[in-house]
DNA sequence: CTGAAAGCGCTTACAG
DNA sequence: CTGAAAGCGCTTACAG
C-alpha cells in the first residue's frame, strides 16, 4: 500500500479525519476544489468534461459534502426551524408533511420543535434552534412573546406564522379565520333547528378561544343563549370528550347540540352518548373541528370543519422560501379558508 | 461612535458576518477564546472568576454558539438521525417523545425522517442525513438494506434498531417480540372460547407479518383454522378497517372474532359492526394492537396489546448515547415486552 | 487553570 | 470557465 507512507511522519496538530473531502475529489478529477464546489452548486458554470470527471470521482470516492463546513463558510444553513404545538395531534403532522414537500423541492431541511402550546417553551426552542443558524422559522399561531419577535428581528431571521391570520399586514401569515369557522358551525346548528347548542373546549389556546368567540357571536347574533359551555385547560383527548359531555349535561340537561373544539373530543362525546343511550343526532347533535381522517367514518359520521392544514404547511414554507430568495411577495397574508362538512351527526 | 473606524479600511476578502463570536466574548471577559470554549463545555476546568466574567459577557453580547463551527472543528455534530415509518401513526410519535426526553438530557438534537415503510426511502434518508454528519442513528425495524448497513459501517456510525429484536447478538436492538405478541392475542381469543378467529392485516410491513405469524401459529398449535384473514398493503386507517371487515365477513361469515394488526383498523371494524347491527363481542369479538390513547374509551373498550413505544424510544436513545460515550454496554439486545389489555370487546 | 497555533472542509470574493 | 488566497467560528493537541 503506497498510501502507508502518508502516515509515516504525522504532523503535529494533525487531525486527519479520514473523511473524503472536496479536495480528494478535486485531485482525482484534476480540477481545483473550487470547481468541485461549483459543479455541486451551480453546474451550469462548469464545463461538461470537468463535470463528468467530478461526477465519477464523487462516485468512486463516496464523497458526501460536509454541511457544517458549508454552513460555516456561507453563513447559510439551509435549515428551517419549525415549531408546532404538538405532534400528538394529527393536524400538525399533516402540516409538517406539507412543509416537507415544499422544502424538499428547494433543498431545505427542517428542525421540528413542540411547544405544547406554551409561549415560554416556544421561545426556549427558538433559542436552542438558533445555534443551528436556521435561515428562517415557521411558527404556529400569531401570539409570540415580544422577546421572541425581538430575537428574530435582531438576528434578521424571517418567520412565517401558520394557522391564523395576523392583523399586522407586515407579518407573513398563512391560515384561516378561526373565528369565522366557529361562527359557521354555530350558524349551521342554528339553521338545522337546534336551540340549545353548547361548546366544549380544551387546551384553551388562542386559536381555540377564537373558535369559541365566533361560535358565541353567532348565537348572540341570533338572540340565543351563548353561555352553554364547559372549558378546561387539559389537552383534548377522546377520554376527555366523554368526561366533558358528562359535565355539560349535568349543567345544561336540555342542551341539544354540542360543538367540540376538535374531533378527538367529538369522538369521546359520541362514545359517551352510545354508553348513555343518547341517540345522535336525535337527542344530541355532535360537531367537531378539523376533519380528522376517521371523522367521516364514525357512526354516525361527524359534522366538522375541514381545515387546510397540509396546504397551510406547504404554502407557509413556500412563502418563506420566496422571502429567503428575495423574490417578490404579492401577499404576505394568505387566507386559505375552511369548509363545513355536514354529516349525519347533526 | 468609535467603532465606526473599524469600517474605514475594509480588508479584501473580508466577510465579517456581524455575528457575535467566541472571540468577542473572550475580549470582553479578558480571557482567550479557548477559555470561553472550556467555560461552555467543561466549566470545571475554568476558574470561577473567569467563568463569572464569561457568563456576564455572553449575557451582555447575546452570544449564541455556532454549532456549524463546533461540528466542523470537533467532528461531532451532536445530532442523531432518527428514522420512523410514519408520523401519522401515534405510536411513532410517542417513540419520538421517548427519544427526545432521553436525548435532551445529554445535549443531543435529532433529525426525523419518515420511511413510509420503504427500505429504499430509508436508505435515501440516511444518505441525506449523512450530510449533517450525525453521530448515530436510531432506526425502525431490523430489516435494513445491505447497502445501508455497509454505509453505516464504513462511516463508523453506530445505530440502534427499534421495535423488534435482532437475532444477531451484535446488533443493538430495543423492542419486543412481535411474534409472541401475536401469539398471545390468539391464545386469549382461544381461551375466551372463540372458535373462528380471523386476522386483518394492512401495510404488510415485516413487524406486522411477525404478529400475523405468531397469531397463526397459536391457532395451528390449537388445531384450529389459521387461514381466516384479509391482507392488504394499503396503510391502515379507520376507513380501511370497515372495508376489510366487509371482505372478511363475506369470505368467512361464521368468523366470531377478529384480530386487527392495529387499533385504527379495530376502530373501523367497531364502527362497521355498529352500522351493520353486529353486536360486539356477542356476535363478533374485536381485538387491536398498540393501545392507542382512545382504545380504552371506545364503546365497548377494545382489547389490545399494550406496546412500550415511549420506553423503546427512551431506552434506544439511551443505549446509543452509552455507545457514543464509549461506556460499557451490558446488553445490546433489550426486550421491553408487551402486555395484553383485556377489555369488553372480547 | 490558561493560551497560541493549527486545522476542520467548505465558500466568498477576486482575478484571470 | 477556472483557481489561489483568505476566512467562516469553533476545537484539538500541545505546552506551559
Amino acid at each position: 500500500m503506497t498510501t502507508a507512507s502518508k502516515t509515516i511522519k504525522p504532523q503535529r496538530h494533525s487531525r486527519a479525519s479520514g473523511r473524503v473531502t472536496i479536495v480528494d475529489v478535486a485531485h482525482m478529477a484534476k480540477v481545483s476544489p473550487m470547481t468541485v464546489s461549483r459543479a455541486l452548486k451551480t453546474p451550469a458554470l462548469v464545463q461538461q468534461a470537468a463535470r463528468d470527471r467530478i461526477a465519477v470521482a464523487i462516485q468512486q470516492l463516496g464523497y458526501v459534502p460536509n454541511q457544517a463546513a458549508s454552513t460555516l463558510a456561507s453563513a447559510k444553513s439551509q435549515v428551517i426551524g419549525v415549531i408546532v404545538p404538538s405532534l400528538s395531534n394529527a393536524v400538525f403532522v399533516e402540516t409538517l408533511h406539507g412543509i416537507r414537500d415544499s422544502l424538499d423541492q428547494h433543498g431545505y431541511k427542517f428542525l421540528i420543535g413542540e411547544s405544547h402550546y406554551s409561549p415560554d417553551k416556544e421561545s426556549q426552542l427558538i433559542s436552542t434552534f438558533l445555534t443551528q443558524a436556521p435561515d428562517g422559522f415557521l411558527l404556529s399561531g400569531i401570539e409570540q412573546q415580544e422577546s421572541l419577535r425581538h430575537q428574530l428581528a435582531t438576528n434578521n431571521i424571517p418567520a412565517v406564522r401558520m394557522f391564523d391570520l395576523s392583523p399586522n399586514r407586515n407579518d407573513m401569515t398563512v391560515g384561516f379565520s378561526q373565528k369565522k369557522a366557529g361562527y359557521s358551525m354555530a350558524r349551521h346548528l342554528i339553521e338545522r333547528g337546534y336551540r340549545r347548542p353548547g361548546f366544549l373546549g380544551a387546551q384553551l389556546d388562542p386559536r381555540m378561544m377564537k373558535r369559541r368567540a365566533g361560535f358565541r357571536k353567532a348565537l348572540a347574533d341570533a338572540g340565543m343563549d351563548s353561555g352553554i359551555e364547559v372549558l378546561t385547560a387539559a389537552p383534548s383527548t377522546v377520554e376527555l370528550g366523554a368526561k366533558l359531555l358528562g359535565q355539560l349535561l349535568q349543567q345544561t340537561p336540555d342542551c341539544d347540540a354540542v360543538f367540540c373544539c376538535n374531533d378527538d373530543l367529538a369522538l369521546g362525546v359520541l362514545f359517551e352518548c352510545q354508553r348513555r343511550g343518547i341517540s345522535v343526532p336525535g337527542q344530541l347533535a355532535i360537531a367537531g373541528f378539523n376533519n380528522l381522517p376517521w371523522s367521516a367514518h364514525a357512526n354516525p359520521g361527524i359534522t366538522t370543519i375541514v381545515t387546510p392544514r397540509y396546504d397551510i404547511g406547504f404554502t407557509a414554507a413556500h412563502l418563506l422560501i420566496k422571502r429567503l430568495k428575495r423574490e417578490p411577495i404579492e401577499k404576505a397574508r394568505i387566507d386559505l379558508g375552511f369548509e363545513l362538512a355536514i354529516r349525519a351527526s347533526t
